[in-house]
DNA sequence: AAGATTGTTGCTTA
DNA sequence: TTAAGCAACAATCT
């Protein structure tokens, strides 16, 4: 699951490949994943090239010009969405990476070879062979194309991120004032902070030593001040060490992210915890998600 | 072979 | 009015 370490690192490694190439040709398998009109879209990005490649939460937005406007391909990687750039031709093996071993290898992160397969439903061209492939297994990811407006309007939903500047302990502790959910369930708000998922809101938990199943105004501050600092701490790390691979997640050049090494908790249930080492961690449902947590470490 | 998987939206309920 | 809770979505694996 692409959460925010995982896009970033897919928006740093693209900006490198991408940036100011002109596109030559997309090919579009599946029409249903252009979220905004599907006849323009070919005619806003044909010829055109990106200027920057930005992100927020866990939304990519790559900047072109349309004669003279401005204009934005979002894109939404959702659980399984994969952008694979690759620059010469030897990966492309003609269309046949079809078998289910192969597919199954090439979710986990070996992308030995295949392109496109059959999860590639959007193929973009840079000049003569250069190309970037969107693969979606499950196809919940999207692409579209919007105008400076609406991008504001889409931005404007989101919650602090965790590597800006507003994301200070006083804003922190604002926001989570009074609140009565429960706390796994108001980090994975989007739109209060914007980028957390699943692994990483169990990794913070752990790391904090506070349940997952906590009301968040039953926090004592000490505790609060733990969730802040781990949750920058743990998404610079995972930034540093180019994501999570748990499933499906590859960066741009195929290759497994390395933060998996450092999980604490999440698939981890049945195995002894790592901290207090005589206690199993457990699997659980909170906020409808499977929830790994230590009951004695956590409280 | 039914149930689990997860990010986001949109509807329902409190 | 606002916040919280939850079903729905898709495709695949266990």
């Amino acid at each position: 699951m692409p959460e925010l370490p995982e896009v970033e690192t897919i928006k740093n490694d693209l900006s490198q490949k991408v940036l100011n190439k002109k596109i030559s040709k997309i090919v579009i398998k599946k029409p249903k994943l252009v979220k905004s009109s599907y006849t323009n879209f070919k005619k806003d990005l044909l010829g055109a090239s990106f200027f920057e490649i930005d992100r927020i939460g866990k939304l990519l937005i790559f900047s072109f010009r349309k004669g003279k406007k401005e204009k934005y391909l979002l894109v939404h990687l959702k659980m399984t969405g994969q952008f694979i750039f690759v620059g010469h031709n030897s990966l492309v093996a003609g269309g046949h990476a079809n078998s289910k071993e192969e597919s199954k290898r090439y979710r986990m992160g070996g992308l030995e070879k295949g392109l496109p397969n059959k999860f590639s439903h959007i193929i973009f061209y840079f000049g003569e062979k250069e190309i970037l492939y969107f693969n979606d297994m499950r196809q919940f990811g999207y692409m579209k194309i919007v105008t400076k407006d609406e991008l504001d309007i889409i931005k404007n939903k989101y919650g602090i991120e965790p590597l800006q500047k507003n994301f200070t302990w006083k804003n922190f502790q604002k926001i989570f004032q009074n609140k009565k959910t429960n706390i796994k369930a108001f980090l994975l708000k989007q739109d209060v902070i914007s980028g957390l998922g699943n692994i990483y809101v169990d990794e913070i938990l752990f790391a904090s030593g506070v349940l997952p199943t906590r009301t968040v105004a039953a926090l004592s501050e000490g505790e609060l001040r733990k969730v802040f600092e781990n949750t920058k701490s743990i998404i610079k790390k995972a930034i540093k060490y180019r994501g999570t691979t748990f499933s499906d997640y590859v960066d741009s050049s195929g290759k497994r992210g390395n933060f998996s090494d450092f999980l604490k908790v999440y698939g981890k249930q049945k195995t002894l915890c790592p901290k207090c080492a005589r206690t199993e961690i457990l699997k659980i449902k909170v906020a409808g998600r499977g929830t790994h947590f230590c009951p004695y470490c956590q409280n």
